[in-house]
DNA sequence: ACATAATGTTAAAGCTATTAACTTTAGGCC
DNA sequence: GGCCTAAAGTTAATAGCTTTAACATTATGT
């Protein structure tokens, strides 16, 4: 903060919250979610290192609320991909998991963040986030739109809907943190989502038929 | 430490390092991994504070020794899993995911350690994890035995086992940090592992039915 | 206007990581 | 055994972060 900026400044940010919500995000994608220091965020607004406790309880809760932002533009992208493919399609599922594994890689700073311990040490009564809730269902009813155009009764489409998110995850997290590097494999992502994606719809096909005898 | 304990204490620990790895585990395990301090490790080890730097660099470098016990368990299972099982059988695969994902549940502290971002954060010229190297290998051959057996000759051993990983690994990351309460599922893991294993399993062999034509 | 709640600030306590300077012990060599 | 050197500990100090307490300023509703 210059000088300059000091006298321009009110006493009252007027928007510290958010402020502070999109400085956490930033300092997060430079520099990764371990390192992030609150106060950072803080000198980033403008404001002293003990202001954020009047909108946050803690670090912790500050995190939350990135996680909230985040999980929120999942479900936007989501949404925007449904609105390009025929619902029912194929195509259109596997594009969500297109769309996810590339949202998973766009935002690797975040990942420990919104997928990793840090979700588990939510506490008490603190609401969980609308966010992801909002994306799943999304996707699951996607896949349900699948399963009813494909004539497939016998199987739950969340039990579907739980295993291409897994394999998606899965595919993602690994690549995100190279673990392919380590075992000297550069497969391409997206192929294998494709191929392995395929499988698993062909899998409930193959199901159908099989009840069908 | 007890004043008898400091009494009977010699100056030189005599094997500090692997006490430090092991306090740390302990901690780990206990109170996951984002709050580990190395000072409390080394006070479990009964040290100074300043003591473990004397075997390892810094913090980080002890949390990779840590990563490298850890996965050199995680192939020692993989191994005994192998024994159990006939080589080359499918059932030999669809086991050695399911001691994957129970091998990440049971070590659910360890997993942001293991395969989150400090993962990434390797310096310069450290020595890569043999543990999840050679464990991978392990199952690559696996894999490799199995396609074998089924005269599947198109698809690359290497891509299905990307596969077959992959959606142990979501699966098991998604069930560890809870993701699956939140959208208010709670599905049998080991069930939807087998299923969609076996899917993918079949993907294949349709490949190859799809190549004789 | 004024009372009060909201929102900032400064100062301080308590942790942690890391380093520097000093001490004790182990082991090789005469 | 005695001595020298390197390895492995210790203490003390620095610097940074989180969080709280006490105090200051600004908004807002009546």
């Amino acid at each position: 903060m210059t000088a300059a900026d000091k006298k321009n400044r009110r006493y009252h940010h007027g928007d510290l919250r958010n402020a502070l919500i999109v400085a956490a995000a930033e300092l997060i994608e430079e520099g990764g979610c371990d390192d992030f220091a609150l106060v950072d965020a803080a000198r980033r607004a403008g404001v002293s290192s003990a202001a954020p406790y009047r909108h946050f309880r803690d670090r912790e809760d500050l995190l939350q609320a990135v996680v909230e932002l985040a999980s929120w533009e999942l479900s936007c992208r989501t949404r925007k991909v449904l609105a390009e493919h025929p619902r029912g399609s194929r195509e259109c599922i596997l594009a969500l998991g297109k769309c996810y594994v590339s949202f998973v890689t766009d935002h690797g700073a975040f990942y420990d963040l919104l997928w990793g311990d840090s979700s588990n040490r939510r506490q008490g009564s603190q609401p969980p986030p609308t966010g992801k809730r909002e994306g799943f269902g999304l996707f699951l009813s996607a896949v349900a739109a699948w399963c009813d155009g494909s004539a497939v009764t016998e199987q739950d489409p969340l039990d579907l809907s739980l295993k291409l998110w897994a394999l998606a995850h899965g595919l993602a997290g690994l690549a995100m943190h190279h673990q392919f590097d380590l075992i000297d494999a550069s497969p391409d992502i997206d192929e294998l989502l494709a191929s392995a994606g395929n499988s698993l719809l062909d899998g409930v096909e193959l199901a159908r038929d099989h009840t069908k005898r």
